[in-house]
DNA sequence: CATGTCGGTTGATCTGAATCAATGCGGTTG
DNA sequence: CAACCGCATTGATTCAGATCAACCGACATG
């Protein structure tokens, strides 16, 4: 597991019952030490693999990711798992005008999150149309991105899926990122295998064996367990399905 | 092909070179013979099968469904083909700040729509902030539906999805239309194998096979083609692999 | 009337991914 | 150190749905 502190504030506090520094309210223990909870903005702090909140629990506040992945998922009843929504940092959770989640938030990585009480955060976008008109455009996108994986889970081989995800993950960590020498990608991914499992609509034994096969015809490389590293972006976007103008993010 | 003549508003112009009945642009001939096209609101109607725009091509309005059901739908290079968005009524398309379209835009049944040019639309949404609340609204029902869809993609069986696209239909049905008696529900089904195998992420064959099944089995009759009994909705509820709290619309 | 077309059904066969099961491997813990 | 755990890999087998192909019925067309 990758124990990566959060760069971005260094936390003022840290928990008398547990090890993690945090500034509000303590995921491991549920303390709420400097009474933040009652107030409109604070920051909350998870460990990878823990939930965020449960699909059906109150989540009477909004939230935007700081650091780290956080996942939503939805589950039937048998326990078949699909995530619908991976939130990366600056990414946003929570929908103003519903007291309840519809989803599983889970952390697939350490993770911080920027929390709004949601009332104050409703009124605001009332007084501030600026606000709502940003929202509507993320989500906007969300929905963009939303069709895009629908194509994948509906249409795409195993082969295609593993191959997407990977360009996905690749040309966002490109985008903030340093890449490495001579257009060659590398990159942490950040998700297990069982969760690329349920990004993608497989079981975790056909990713696995995918990323074999990829890893077996050069089209990338592996370092460790988590370390990616592309030798060539187009070759692995080939693999995709997808029209080859969708590179022009990278 | 059902030829359903628009009953909300009559047209109030007959094209000249061919038989639709229209308002604004001949969606056949492509005549704009009232100049309507230079106006800020104006309607198209499409016959059933008809493309209302091209992936990528040029989209300078955004518009919303009056009658019919208009789908959205992406192409692989290969020809693959998936449903990402089903358009009833009221429903909403095209996205304020892009210029093209970036699905296929269908009519499945006829269609009429309402069309309003992005531009004016754009200002519209800046000095009323009402419109943007509205339609942040809308983007985000529509994103929860994409989440339940991406799970029926993702996870569910054959068997699973038709009952689940059953269910949708004949619960939007029953929403704004008559029932039939003691619980029975029976309407039209408004989509060919072909656009329920679209939509759904299967082979026509396979639809049409699991339909067979469902009729086989009693959970479903079928009169004619396209209409359709669901003489136990709660049974057919069961076959859908959801939560059973889900039936609180009908 | 014969012909064609379109949407739909059904059958035979194939195959990609699921399932079941064993094994490996790095890190933590008693 | 041995034992164990979580995560990942690999192999053998099964099966749901795809593919290939024939056929049906309604309806339009020359």
């Amino acid at each position: 597991m990758t124990r990566t502190t959060p760069k971005l504030q260094p936390f003022s506090q840290e928990c008398k019952d547990c090890p993690i520094r945090h500034r509000a309210v303590c995921a491991r223990c549920e303390k709420d030490e400097l009474g933040l909870l009652e107030q409109i903005k604070f920051y909350r702090s998870f460990e990878a693999g823990q939930t965020v909140v449960w699909a059906g629990d109150r989540m009477d506040f909004v939230a935007s990711v700081v650091t780290g992945i956080a996942t939503l998922s939805q589950t039937m009843e048998d326990g078949r798992r699909q995530m619908v929504g991976l939130l990366l940092p600056s990414d946003f959770a929570g929908r103003p005008g519903r007291e309840t989640s519809a989803y599983d938030v889970t952390a697939a990585t350490d993770l911080v999150m920027c929390c709004f009480r949601k009332k104050p955060f409703e009124k605001m976008m009332l007084s501030t149309p600026h606000i709502g008109q940003r929202l509507l455009e993320m989500t906007l996108d969300e929905l963009d991105a939303a069709r895009e994986w629908m194509l994948l889970l509906g249409r795409k081989t195993a082969r295609e899926k593993i191959a997407s995800l990977l360009c996905i993950i690749a040309r966002r960590d490109a985008a903030l990122q340093l890449r490495s020498s001579e257009g060659q990608l590398r990159f942490d991914l950040p998700l297990t295998r069982e969760a690329m499992s349920e990004y993608l609509g497989l079981t975790l034994e056909t990713v696995s064996r995918q990323m074999s096969a990829l890893r077996r015809e050069g089209l990338i490389v592996t370092e460790g367990k988590r370390q990616i590293i592309i030798p060539d972006f187009d070759a692995l976007l080939e693999e995709t399905g997808d029209d080859s103008d969708g590179g022009f993010l990278i």
